[in-house]
DNA sequence: GCTACATAGTGAAGTCACTTCACGATATGC
DNA sequence: GCATATCGTGAAGTGACTTCACTATGTAGC
């Protein structure tokens, strides 16, 4: 009676594909983390500059979900980006609970140079790849990103 | 005179197959954290375990080279992990300064069971996959691993 | 053999991202 | 008008890191 653990190597070049996927999150991961601390910030402050760069000025409480984080963290996040100046907290303007957190000009600023260069990596990783090669290793991620949210429960 | 910038939308595809990669970076983590956690580990300590199961026992100096951290936080890695007893802090041989770290049998069980659920998690994401479609995916992943590295001056 | 210098591990102190819990201020349903 | 849910934040704690200083030991060079 053989199960999966007991294949002399596993399951071959499966393992491997995951094992390169492993180590391109790795390299990704350190990558974007040193363009981001190039402009001043790291990844978690990054992230709500770009949430709301993308989405618009928002409640904490918003940000947090957005995030998936909690608004405590939240709270923290602001508190440094706001010293930078790169975010401004003001009255919600029916809520007095609530604050409502926008992007300064240099937020937006520092949040677009970030996008370029992100699409300058774009470049330099798919800029003369076929297109034909590149949809389908985009389609492969995809599936991947499918399954993986599949397969946990915690999905969000 | 049109830079990278002035696109409308940036360089398209790649840009959505960079984003996509991003997205897999993400929840690959956060499932391989779950992973982890489920058995009462994170994953500093996680590639602990895994350094000194691929590379047998070690020099905490050599130990933290091959993490790539400081060696001052290995020792706190390692305090934890002995403390749990999944490793084994011995004197070095001839050297009395050094301390070897080796995996405790407990330690190599609960490396092993990590190895399997990695092999469990390639062959869902991967076992379907007919081989030319799998190759060639796993290529575009090296490519990108390859480009990363090269355009990172930090190298690792 | 002894001095000079490099190296192995760790204490102390600090940063950053995160959490849970408690609390005051406000909104809201009935 | 009052009970109750919600918004943000103080307090306290964890884990992964770092740098700096220090002790104990190895290793050259003379």
């Amino acid at each position: 009676m053989k199960s999966l653990h007991d294949m002399p190597e596993g399951p071959g070049i499966a393992r491997v594909s995951l094992d390169r996927l492993f180590e391109v999150a790795e390299v990704l991961g350190a990558m974007m983390q040193r363009g981001v601390a190039e402009r001043g910030l790291t990844t978690a402050r990054a992230g709500v500059l770009w949430a709301l760069f993308h989405d618009g000025p928002m409640t904490q409480r918003a940000l947090a979900g957005q995030l998936g984080v909690t608004p405590r963290n939240v709270t923290g996040l602001l508190d440094a980006l706001q010293a930078d100046g790169l975010v401004d907290r003001a009255a919600h303007p029916t809520d007095r609970r609530a604050t409502l957190v926008a992007l300064t000009s240099k937020g937006r600023n520092v949040t677009e140079a970030l996008r370029g260069g992100r699409d300058e990596l774009a470049a330099v990783l798919f800029g003369d790849m076929p297109p034909g090669r590149l949809d389908a290793f985009t389609a492969g991620l995809e599936t991947v990103i499918e399954r993986l949210r599949a397969a946990d429960p915690s999905g969000r």
